[in-house]
DNA sequence: CCGCTCCTGTTCATTTGCGCACATATAGCT
DNA sequence: AGCTATATGTGCGCAAATGAACAGGAGCGG
């Protein structure tokens, strides 16, 4: 059964008796409706009208068709009014992709956001892969480091978060302060990959010798947590060092310790009220955040 | 939301995932599907796909649609399905139309089709006006007389009915026997109609005086209750007049008191199962009736 | 009985929508 | 890193679908 739109044709025939009317009704030439028909039946094999000069009368089939075509037509209504009007408001999903390291400072946030529109249900994923907007994995990611150039994406500036190089108090109890000449004593925390792309651990790679990394963690929680354990010296976010007061910083920071964060969202979906609601939302209370 | 086949194209493409997979389902290009894409999306004012190189992904409007589109989907295959399927069988309903004098004749026939076809819904009119069937009215019509000329009709002879003059015994007991020259002194049961178009009241028209007419029906099935109760002479059909022992001839049948009974279909109706085998039906069994 | 109106149906000119070909991009494999 | 298969996207020529005009029929009211 292809061609949807004969079947809309005979459907108004149909409904209104004459393929005048129909032809009013749809906006189109009576020619057009009458060879709309004259296909339709010529596919099926059977009549659906019988024709006379004062209009068309459905035969049996046509009433069947009647009734199909009825229900097709106002659920297609519906939907037509569901997406249009889906646009205007705050509903249905709404999928974050994050890093997991900001989770403790992202969720309060959703949440807060959701009591506010309680007819949201939020995805938040915080996966090793990046997940792709122009896939449609995710309305909003946050993300950190220099970002790709995809013209599909619009980016656009969140907050800096500048990390510090920090030990626990047994850590130091134990080893002692760091300093410029005493590297090679300490042991320090770093990550699993071989070429980070994080600036503050290419530092730590160009700066202390491979066999003075003690720990090697792919999750910077995790390596938070090892630091935390009292197993080597590691980079903490500010505004994570300041929930405790078990970490004590290590040396001052320096410039390249500060990674830029950036809200992205997909071109197609950048202009949705959901999309732009929460964009605002995350915007307005990162200045309540104890970052900077 | 005019335009059916955008949604079944926009169907293919949110259930394929891709436009070119879609495009062959269609069996269409798939620069057409890109276009009915772009079209449909602009007249909602809302993103149906994520496009990108690997194919398409649907947003949530576009699974809305996916799953609005694929009930539509099956009800137009099962549509087309019954509607197909329906001109081999002998189901639904089936209208005949008739003049009301030949019940006695026709619904034990009509029983006994409806024994062998169980799903068959039967509806007899017996009415005053004519019934159309180019208007869709009934599917079999017995009508008796000159046929009009319908072109879309097709007619077939059915049966000669011929007309007896009787009178019932009553009657006879008390006003005689009729012959050439009493006319005068009997009593007759006519037709209301004043130009009647049936031969037999033509006759009883020219050759019986109007003060002679002491009933007039406007129905076969009336006039034969007159005669019955012995009001006067009047027109029984033979297969009639045999039901019962106490009508009388009172005139040898003339050439003109027959009346030629047609079977009418229409054009568009004819060779469908159900007509054509009703049809065949009521001729085997014509020839059990006890006319002629 | 005649004219009026509303309907279907057909023919012809037009245009919209289609298919084709080519450009382009990406994921996966070797 | 390059190669291939498989996507999307776009300009162009053409055919099929559309719309306009006209013919024909049926019902309705004066």
């Amino acid at each position: 059964m292809d061609n949807w739109d004969e079947i809309r044709t005979a459907f108004q025939v149909a409904r209104l008796g004459t393929v005048s009317g129909a032809a009013e009704a749809l906006g189109v030439h009576h020619a057009t409706v009458i060879r709309h028909i004259d296909a339709l039946e010529g596919r099926l094999g059977a009549k659906l009208f019988q024709r006379h000069a004062r209009g068309y009368t459905a035969t049996e089939a046509g009433q069947d068709l009647l009734a199909v075509a009825g229900q097709t037509d106002d659920q297609f209504t519906q939907l037509a009014s569901r997406i249009k009007g889906r646009g205007d408001e705050v509903t249905g999903e709404l999928i974050v992709t994050s890093l997991g390291a900001l989770s403790p400072l992202l969720v309060p946030t959703i949440a807060d956001f959701q009591e506010r529109h309680p007819d949201l249900r939020v995805r938040l994923i915080s996966d090793a892969r990046l997940f792709r907007l122009e896939y449609g994995e995710a309305h909003v990611a946050i993300r950190a480091g220099k970002l790709p150039d995809q013209p599909d994406n619009i980016v656009q500036p969140f907050f800096t978060q500048t990390l510090k190089l920090v030990a626990s108090k047994g850590y130091v109890a134990r080893f002692g302060p760091l300093s410029g000449d005493n590297v090679g004593e300490h042991r320090f925390v770093g990550s699993t990959d071989e070429t980070p792309r994080a600036p503050y651990f290419r530092w730590l790679n160009e700066t202390v010798p491979t066999s003075s990394i003690y720990f090697r963690a792919s999750s910077m929680v995790a390596a938070k947590e090892a630091v935390l354990a009292g197993v080597g010296i590691g980079f903490v976010a500010s505004w994570d060092q300041d929930r405790t007061d078990d970490l004590v910083e290590m040396l001052p920071p320096l410039e390249d310790w500060t990674a830029k964060i950036w809200l992205v969202t997909h071109m197609d979906l950048h202009r949705t009220a959901k999309v732009q609601t929460f964009v605002r939302h995350l915007k307005e209370q990162v200045a309540s955040w104890p970052v900077d």
